[in-house]
DNA sequence: AAGTTATTTAACCATTTGGTTAATAAAATA
DNA sequence: TATTTTATTAACCAAATGGTTAAATAACTT
């Protein structure tokens, strides 16, 4: 039988690439291993890619633009605190069910490497309307007030824990059942704001 | 000036191989850096232990049981939730800030090699006593009702996400002031549950 | 079609890495 | 003290790894 020989290309290799360092991160993957899940041979990588910490820093900063939460337009389109949250938690929730890996190959990798890392994702996320916005709906007594840096932790962490403390959380507390928690994935973004509704807000 | 040489031993170099290990993680972790940092010949290493998988897996199960939250005693001395919870705040973040590094090295290192270091751990935590004393609270009207492992995966999000996320936060909510980002974590066991007071407890 | 440029490959290469060996030094034991 | 066991080391080794090179093939240009 003979090899079915597809169009190798740039995009192959990142695709490939994306693949093998979010889930055995940079240290972990091989060039080879890159070159064999996108049908290349392994020079045509440092073709179009230099080096390996090259190749890693394209396929990073891409990561982290999809796992950093961004906040243009909706921000501006919406009209209270309370409707930002379930706009965000619904797409936000979406995104890390689409890409359940990023959360910890994002962390382990800016912690091994933060300052290099940082540098290459400056400015890619930027919190500073949200936290603006918060503080005015606290000032106007919509939202219970407190530090608004903290209240952003409280909800990311809510939200990206349950993917990156998967391996642990999904075997000490659903006992290995990854139907039941994938299931409680799902529920996410519900569960989260109704945990968090009585809370954080005023007048409801 | 002479090279002092001090006494090697197998415990020189478990503490060595803990540092570079939770620093680099297995991939990115090397033999002779242990070695050096032990101020041992490399031999030495698989003298004691005889691979280096060998002397990661028991630098893992190790740190797996500092970081995994324990029950025992103080879950049967404590009379109510409420009370639980602050003496689990209270030692477990206080565990965190002793060993800040804990969370994500255990956390990647599960994912990366799920089914192996799971097994190799099996047993160390467990949650059914706690998921029963919160169930009995519930039923007794005295926590609000909700999905237990929901609720212990919320609590250890808050928890345990500010350190694993520490590269990305503290970047991007507290500019980069590490002093500022601190005080934050040593704040965190009262923030926390100032934070949960409103939303878990009935008759409060 | 001829010439030029871009893509792709097989064969290498130097370095690093985990691991071994055989010999030495230090303790323990008799 | 003599001997046996334990601890420690320098020197190696084979495999793996990131990277290079020079040649071949394919794709454009004219």
């Amino acid at each position: 039988m003979a090899i079915k020989k597809e169009k190798v290309s740039k995009e192959l290799i990142l695709e490939a690439a994306r693949n093998v360092f979010i889930e055995k991160g940079f240290d972990g993957a091989r060039m080879q291993q890159i070159a064999d899940r996108a049908g290349a041979n392994k020079a045509l990588l440092h073709y179009y890619f230099s080096t390996k910490e090259s190749l890693f820093e394209d396929v990073f900063k891409e990561a982290f633009s999809t796992f950093a939460p961004h906040f243009h337009d909706e921000l501006l389109k919406v009209k209270s605190f309370k409707s930002f949250l379930v706009f965000f938690l619904d797409i936000y929730i979406k995104l890390l069910l689409n890409h359940p890996y990023l959360p910890l190959f994002i962390l382990s990798e800016l912690q091994r490497n933060p300052d290099k890392l940082a540098q290459i994702v400056k400015g890619i996320v930027d919190f500073e309307l949200i936290q603006q916005m918060i503080k005015k709906e606290m000032d106007d007594g919509n939202v219970v007030k407190m530090d608004v840096r903290e209240l952003i932790v409280n909800i990311l962490s809510l939200c990206i824990f349950p993917f990156a403390g998967r391996p642990m959380m999904q075997r000490v507390l659903w006992k290995n059942d990854e139907v039941g928690y994938v299931n409680f994935l799902n529920q996410r973004a519900e569960s989260i704001y109704k945990f968090l509704e009585s809370t954080l807000f005023i007048n409801n």
